[in-house]
RNA sequence: GGACAGGUGGCUGAGUGGUUGAAGGCACCGGUCUCGAAAACCGGCGUACCGGUAACGGUAUCGAGAGUUCGAAUCUCUCCCUGUCCGCCA
């Protein structure tokens, strides 16, 4: 969400940064009316306070009255009149506010000068790894998954609908594996706090993390009561912080959490949908940090790193690349998608995305820190990256690693299977 | 799910519907005293928003929201949360 300020004050920043996500057409309304309600508010504002202040000397000479046993009755009189003129101006600006509201909480983040403008054929490998196989004779992983009995589309289909993976044996064991060997390795070697957190969450954490209003329609909500699916853990880990003022000296701070994630695909159906590419259901350990503004960047590399390192023990190539601003995602202000190759569908599946969200959702989940002790709290900044996504991870495994219907196990993923080769 | 009991400032803890933004205490900051410190004493000490260059003025804020009233921390209703007991349950 966007500072009030910033309607006032730089409201053409924000048509920039709308123009530079190629959305300049899709938004400007929005800007335009958010501008004109502001100033409505604080005119309405001016107003009701001005009446507040007349209620409230007059209720005060009522009681001084009162007590001095003296005649009171035409400022009671007064004092109703004033009631209902507040009542009036009340119910205007309430209405100003909600719809303010509304449309600040549906305008995206601003991205960082560095990101490129345009949409994602503007997207920019900054740097890769490894050598991708060449995909000649390497069957897709929902091949290998099935023939090795790892991957059980047909009965996740049974059980639950398209979109929804049943993993058996060692398909199953790998999940775990994953699990332990990613949050192992965060919390062990890349300072994470770990923390299991609930994968029902309530509106005010979707709209914390700024999954609502906007993207309703993606997210699976319960029917008797109102909570959400979580669709990644970055919505109740970040929301652990919500309404806190945490410490300079606590920051930065790292947490990560393994949770189901839950997402309908609302608007993608056909698309990528063969095996593992993209479901209804999947895992994944997600890293989160908050920092302060100064230290932000610098963090979203760490964060990145951490996840390539993944990668690089799993022994898969991939390429980092830097979003463009239309392809950023709606909170973010930088994001770097880490894609592994697939030789199975000779494609980069991204397996990570991390990102640095400014302020944005600090200032709706009201996340903020004190610089010092003394001083006024300020918004931290929050960040989040996955490290990893388990589907996809997995299909670039059973491919890349695959020779002559065996799948060799990468030696760092080794104690956690319990198994050096598949098949 | 049921029955009680509670939710007041950083903490603790008062608060008869009328100068209560809220006593007292603790903590914190400044000062006096001291060679220095402690103690004691004096003073200060929330946040957000609106207007103003500023000084300052105003509004809101006692879990949340609605209501009664000229006026609500105080009365009414709804909801949320916490505690205790009971029921159910992996």
């Amino acid at each position: 969400m966007h500072d009030l300020r910033t309607l006032r004050d730089n409201i053409e920043t924000l048509r920039e940064g709308m123009r530079r996500r190629g959305k300049l057409a899709q938004y400007a309304p929005a800007i335009d009316r958010a501008e004109a309600l502001e100033s409505g508010r604080r005119r309405l504002i001016a107003q009701v306070e001005e009446k507040k202040a007349a209620r409230n000397a007059n209720a005060q000479e009522v009681g001084r009255r009162k007590r001095a046993r003296e005649e009171a009755g035409e400022l009671v009189a007064r004092g109703r009149v004033i009631g209902d003129e507040i009542a009036a101006i009340e119910g205007e600006l309430g209405g100003v506010e909600a719809e303010l509201g509304e449309i600040l909480l549906g305008i995206p983040n601003l991205t960082l000068p560095e990101v490129p403008a345009g949409d994602e054929s503007h997207n920019t490998v900054v740097r890769s790894w490894g050598i991708p196989r060449a995909g000649a004779g390497v069957p897709p992983h929902w091949e290998t998954g099935a023939k090795l009995g790892l991957l059980d589309l047909e009965r996740g289909a049974k059980v639950s609908g398209s979109g929804f993976i049943v993993y058996r044996g060692m398909g199953a064991r790998l999940q775990r594996a994953l699990m332990n060997f990613f949050v192992d390795l965060h919390t062990r070697e890349h300072g994470c706090e770990e923390v299991w957190v609930p994968f029902a969450v309530s509106r005010a954490s979707m709209v914390g993390t700024s999954q609502l209003p906007k993207f309703e329609e993606d997210m699976y909500a319960l029917r008797d009561d109102p909570l959400y699916l979580v669709p990644t853990a970055e919505v109740p880990v970040t929301n652990l912080f919500r309404d806190e003022i945490l410490e300079a000296a606590d920051l930065p701070r790292a947490l990560c959490a393994y949770t189901p994630c839950f997402r309908r695909e609302a608007g993608s159906a056909g698309k990528d949908t063969r095996g593992l590419l993209r479901v209804h259901q999947f895992d994944k350990v997600e890293m989160v940090r908050l920092a302060t503004p100064e230290t932000a960047l610098d963090q979203l590399e760490l964060l990145t790193g951490h996840a390539e390192r993944l990668l690089q023990l799993l022994g898969l190539p991939y390429r980092v690349v830097l979003l463009a601003a239309g392809d950023t995602g709606f909170g973010s202000a930088k994001t770097y998608d880490l894609e592994a190759w697939s030789p199975g569908t000779g494609t980069w599946l991204e397996v990570s995305s991390c990102s640095t969200f400014g302020d944005f959702q600090a200032r709706r989940a009201n996340i903020r820190y004190r610089p010092a002790p003394g001083e006024k709290p300020r918004f931290a900044h929050t960040l989040n990256g996955s490290g990893l996504a388990f589907p996809r991870t997995v299909a670039c495994l059973l491919e890349h690693h695959w020779h002559d219907g065996r799948v060799t196990i990468p030696d760092a993923l080794r104690p956690w299977l319990g198994a050096d080769a598949l098949g």
